[in-house]
DNA sequence: GGAACCTTAACGCAGCGTCAGCGTAT
DNA sequence: AATACGCTGACGCTGCGTTAAGGTTC
């Protein structure tokens, strides 16, 4: 039962901090050592091991210090505290996000279209232009699919747009060859590929007939687009057409 | 062609940014004005605004000052400098997604065991300790198993953790609502719960055999958990023992 | 008495926000 | 001559890292 004290060296070890950073939580009144020695030394107990280990969590979760010197004198807020702090978490992940998707989605538009990488700062704006003014797909949605969009935004991830982006790359591709091949739209590889169409239209409306009338009205008014959205999204009118054309015949059959 | 200049103010406001920044850009040789009046004004041209815009841009994908000077001098380090900000920006990520993830499980956590708030901060600490202490479930992987583990760790958020938890839960409890009614496991009803179970595992797999073999022996050998994984993971032995009928049924059927 | 620890004080960092005190343009 | 801007310091904030100059412990 002896409570074992240590000296702030062992103490920041075993807690994992740096001595400085005890230092300044004892200034800040967060972590007072429960005595000093005669000599002046800050002497940590268990007890001080284990406020400590709240503080260092709570740091985690990226409270400021003030904050996590409240939580602790008041226990009772800190579920609303959490509340808020997860607010602000997923506020900077969205950031986080956009700024990551730019850069992936600039890089991307260069290389499909064999620009250089002079150009990659311009290209960038360019991006962040575009999400920041995607003002104008609304028009094409229901007050009801425009939640549901937003809800399936909350979902989505740099990396999974990453995989999309080439997938949708990839189908393109796959479809531009059957083109060439003069491959009969209702033939069974046809039909796989606009299976291929449906999975990845799935994956961006989910399921949802709402959301999915919201994008047909967006893609029938391909003409009104503003310019920069057409040059990055716009598909070969052919591409379309076939895949159409498959759909059809694919509905025919059944 | 008259070069209009504007003055600070004016200057800040059409590029969003505050007076203040502009004196600090301009004191670390960031973006000198083109020249300053008479009286030592500060006034700006449209080729300054195009060199803050790249400025607002590069702070927006996170990098710092002195290396945004450092872009600008020399534009050919731009997608080196990318590069290394794309990991920093994914890292940054991937620890903000941890605390939010804690959170959202300790929540859960203590609502689905009817605990007080006042536990909160322990079951984060429980909570982080797990996320930390995850090593204990790569002995079950193979080598290959092991990295694609991660790589899907990176489509991963704590959005999709939590629809899935809640996926987990629910099933669970339909299971068990089966259970209850002694439903036949090779019964449509129950062939459709095992359909779902089927689906979640394959959210984690992803389909892969080599992940899924892990998985296996991992549930094999739920005895030797470590006890908090145990209390977290664990699933009544029941409702495992009415999916494995159910699966057998199904393979039994085909 | 020397090595290894401890103390407080004070500046530094990034990116500005925010006065303060004083000119300038109209 | 009043009003609206502009200028240059200079301190403040966050969470410590990093010396520096000097005491304590064994």
């Amino acid at each position: 039962m002896a409570d074992t004290v240590y000296r702030v060296h062992e103490f920041a070890e075993r807690a994992g901090v740096t001595v400085r950073a005890l230092h300044h939580y004892d200034r800040l009144g967060l972590l007072t050592p429960a005595r000093r020695s005669e000599g002046g030394y800050r002497l940590y107990t268990d007890r001080d091991l284990a406020r400590l280990e709240q503080i260092v969590v709570l740091k985690f979760l990226g409270l400021p210090l003030k904050e996590i010197g409240r939580v602790l004198r008041d226990q009772a807020s800190l579920p609303e505290a959490l509340r808020t702090q997860v607010r602000v978490l997923g506020d900077r992940r969205r950031q986080l996000d956009q700024a990551i998707f730019a850069i992936a989605e600039a890089e991307r538009s260069l290389r499909a279209n064999g620009e250089p990488d002079s150009t990659l700062l311009r290209q960038i704006i360019k991006e962040i232009e575009m999400q920041t003014n995607n003002e104008w797909t609304r028009q094409y949605y229901s007050d009801e699919a425009k939640a549901k969009v937003e809800e399936r935004k909350k979902l989505w991830t740099p990396e999974l747009q990453a995989e999309v982006s080439k997938a949708w790359a990839d189908l393109c591709a796959d479809v531009e060859a059957a083109l060439k091949d003069d491959e009969d739209p209702a033939a069974p590889r046809a039909q796989a590929l606009a299976a291929r169409w449906r999975k990845l239209l799935e994956g961006f409306t989910g399921g949802d007939p709402e959301i999915q009338r919201g994008l047909n009205r967006m893609w029938a008014d391909q003409q009104n687009w503003p310019a920069d959205a057409r040059q990055k999204y716009a598909i070969n009118p052919e591409i379309q057409d076939f895949i159409m054309r498959a759909f059809q015949a694919g509905a025919a059959k059944a």
